[in-house]
DNA sequence: TACAAAAATGTAACCGATTACATTAATTTT
DNA sequence: AAAATTAATGTAATCGGTTACATTTTTGTA
C-alpha cells in the first residue's frame, strides 16, 4: 500500500520561504498587515504545493467551526428538500458548513444527533422536529453554552429558542372553512397523533371553523394515522366503514392526503363529489394524484433561507440576541378540483 | 450578554482527581491498561462535570474524523432519500458520521463540495454524480491521499474507484423488451441529454431491445427532457406533435413518467391503450399516478448500505483495498397498469 | 525475602493553526 | 541626521486531546 504523502502546512511553507509560520498564517488569511510582496510569495508557493488549511487546527484555535447542523424528521419529503435548498443557499453563501442528519422520526434519534452535533461543536443548530419529540432537554446543552438554536416548521409548543413556522391554527381554520363554504358539513379530520403541536394546532383551526358554523366536534371523524400514503388509504378504509359517512376529510399532509384519494376511489367514492378532500404541504403529488389536491401552500424554501440567516445573525451580530422570537411564515389555501370547486382547465 | 463558561477538559478532570491527563485519556476511551478502580473515578467525575471530548484535537492529533462524507445530486427524491438511510444506519451503527451535502445537479457545486469534505478531512467520501459532470479531475486528491471514495448509482463511465449500482443496460433491454412483447413496435424514450453513464446505458438497452426486434431507432423517438414532472408533460406534447405517434414510452425516470401520463391524458389520449408508458426507479408516484405505473425497481436501501458498508471495510480493514471494483446490484421490471398488461385488481 | 514480570501511571512531544506581544525594518517628521 | 512613527515580521504560548516511551507500583515466583 502506498505510502500517504503528509499533508503541506504553514510550516513547510515558511520553511521554503524562510519567513515565521505567523506571517505565513496571516499572509494566507490575508490579513492587511502582511506586505503584498510576501502575500504574492506565499500563495504561489500554496497554490503550488496544494496546501489545504487543516480545519481542526483552526477550529481547536478558534473554538468554532463555521459549521451549521440541521436535525430534520426525514429527507424524503418535496417540503424539507426545498427547505434544505434555502439553508443551504444562504450557509454557503455566508462560508458556512452543514451537516444534515435525520431523526427518522425517533425521539430517541434525535437526541444520539442533537448530542453528536454538540460533539461536533457545530456553531449553531436548525431543527425540525420529530413527531415524537415531548422533551426539549437534549436542547438545553446548547443553550447552556450560548449556541444558538433555531426551530423550523415542527417547532416546540414553548421554549426559549427561536421559532420559524407558519400560523398552523389559521391555516386548518382556512382548510377547514373552505370546505364548509362549499356545503360540506361532516368534515372528518386525519392527522397524525403527535406531541407536535402543530398538528394539534391544525386540529384546533379545524375545530374552530367548525365551531364558527355551529358544527359539533365529531370524535368518531378524527382518524389518526401515521401520515404515509398507505395510512390514507387505510384512513378511507375507515372512513367509509363509519355509519354516516363524512363528506369532506382534511388532511394534514398531502402524500396522507393522495392516499385516502387513492382509497376513496378504489371504493367507488367520488372525489370530490361524494367526498372533497384537502390535504397539506402542496407537496407535487397534490398535482398528481386524480383529482388534484387542494392544499396549503407555505414558502419552504423562504423557510430555509430565514432560519440560516437568522441563524447565521446571530453568530456573527454584535449585541444580545439570544431573545426568544417566534417568525410567522404566510401561507395560502391552494384550490384544486379535490375539493370541489370547479377549476377552469388550462 | 451572560460569559460562556469554558468547557471541562481532561486537564481540569486530571487536576481534580490528582492523576496525569494520559491517564484520564485512556480511562475515558476505556483502555484496558487502566485500572477499574481509576477508570471509574474518572467516568464519574466527567459526567459529572457534563465533559465533552473535543473532536478537534482529536482529529488533529489522531489525523481521522470519524466522518463520512456523503454527495448526491438532490435531496428530493424518494430514492435518495432511501439511500441515504441505507447509509446512515450503517455508519451510526460503526460510529461514523455523515455531512450530507447535495449538489443540485451542478457539476460546479459538485467540485465546491468535493473540495470542502477533502478540506474537512472526511474520512471517505460517498458519491453519486450530478447530471454534468464531466470530468473526475475534483477526486483525484482523495485518489491521490488514498482516501477512498465509492460511487453508487450514478456512477462515472470509467474511473479507479469503486462503483456500486445497477445493470442500466439490461434494465433498459428489460423495459423496452417488456413494451415490445405487449405488442407495441413504435417506441419512443425520454431520457435526458447528460454525461453520466447511467442514462447512456439505459437507452443503449433501448436500442438493443428494439435491434432484436428488428426495428431501426427513429431518432425522431427520442426526446430529450431535464426528468421534471413539467418535461414529462412536455415530453407528451412533443410526441403528440409527431406525425406517427408513437404506441409507446419508455421514460428513464418516475417523475418524469408522471408527468408524461398526465400530458397524455390531458390530450385526450389513453394510457395505455393508445399509449403504453414504463417509468424507471419505482417512486412511491408510480403508485399515485392512473393508471400505476410500470417501472423498474432497484433497491436504494441496500444500495446505501452496501456502499456505507464498503467504504468502512475500506477504512478499517486491513491489506491492499485499494482496488477497483464495480458491484452490480439485481433491478426488477414491477408490472402495473401503464404498460397495457392487466393487472388484477386487489 | 529478593527478584522478575506484569500492571498502572506519568512525562512530554506532537498534531497545525492562531494571535498577543516583542522586535526589527522602512518611512516621516523635525 | 536623529528621533518618532508606522509597517512588517518574528517568538512563543495556546487550543485539547493522543501516544511513544519512561517510571513507578503491584503481583507472582523462585
Amino acid at each position: 500500500m502506498s505510502k500517504t504523502k503528509k499533508d503541506v502546512t504553514i510550516y513547510d511553507i515558511a520553511a521554503q520561504l524562510d519567513i515565521s509560520v505567523a506571517t505565513v498564517s496571516r499572509a494566507l488569511r490575508d490579513d492587511p498587515v502582511v506586505s503584498d510582496k510576501t502575500k504574492k510569495r506565499v500563495f504561489e508557493l500554496a497554490e503550488k504545493n496544494g496546501y489545504q488549511a487543516n480545519q481542526f487546527a483552526r477550529s481547536l484555535r478558534q473554538q468554532h467551526t463555521n459549521t451549521i447542523g440541521v436535525i430534520i424528521p426525514r429527507l424524503n419529503s418535496y417540503f424539507m428538500a426545498t427547505v434544505i435548498a434555502g439553508i443551504e443557499n444562504v450557509a454557503n453563501q455566508a462560508g458556512y458548513n452543514l451537516i444534515i442528519s435525520q431523526s427518522s422520526e425517533s425521539a430517541e434519534r434525535e437526541g444520539i444527533n442533537v448530542r453528536t452535533m454538540f460533539n461536533n461543536r457545530v456553531d449553531g443548530l436548525l431543527v425540525s422536529l420529530s413527531y415524537l419529540t415531548s422533551n426539549l432537554e437534549p436542547f438545553e446543552k446548547f443553550a447552556k453554552k450560548n449556541i444558538p438554536v433555531i426551530f423550523f416548521d415542527r417547532t416546540p409548543e414553548s421554549s426559549s429558542f427561536t421559532n420559524i413556522r407558519i400560523n398552523n391554527v389559521q391555516a386548518g381554520y382556512e382548510a377547514t372553512k373552505h370546505l364548509l363554504s362549499q356545503g360540506r358539513r361532516r368534515i372528518a379530520h386525519v392527522t397524525i397523533s403527535s406531541t407536535q403541536s402543530i398538528y394539534k394546532e391544525r386540529f384546533l383551526g379545524y375545530a374552530m371553523a367548525l365551531a364558527e358554523f355551529g358544527i359539533p366536534l365529531d370524535k368518531s371523524l378524527i382518524y389518526l394515522a401515521d401520515l404515509s400514503m398507505e395510512s390514507g388509504t387505510d384512513a378511507a378504509k375507515h372512513l367509509l366503514s363509519l355509519p354516516t359517512r363524512p363528506d369532506a376529510v382534511f388532511v394534514v399532509n398531502d402524500n396522507c392526503a393522495a392516499g385516502l384519494v387513492i382509497g376513496l376511489k378504489a371504493k367507488g367514492i367520488r372525489v370530490p363529489e361524494d367526498i372533497a378532500v384537502v390535504g397539506f404541504n402542496d407537496d407535487p403529488v397534490s398535482r398528481i394524484v386524480e383529482p388534484n389536491l387542494t392544499s396549503i401552500h407555505y414558502p419552504g424554501h423562504q423557510m430555509g433561507e430565514l432560519a440560516a440567516r437568522s441563524l447565521i445573525n446571530h453568530l456573527t451580530g454584535a449585541g444580545d440576541i439570544m431573545l426568544t422570537q417566534t417568525i410567522l411564515l404566510r401561507s395560502d389555501l391552494v384550490i384544486r378540483q379535490s375539493s370541489g370547486v370547479p377549476v377552469p382547465s388550462r
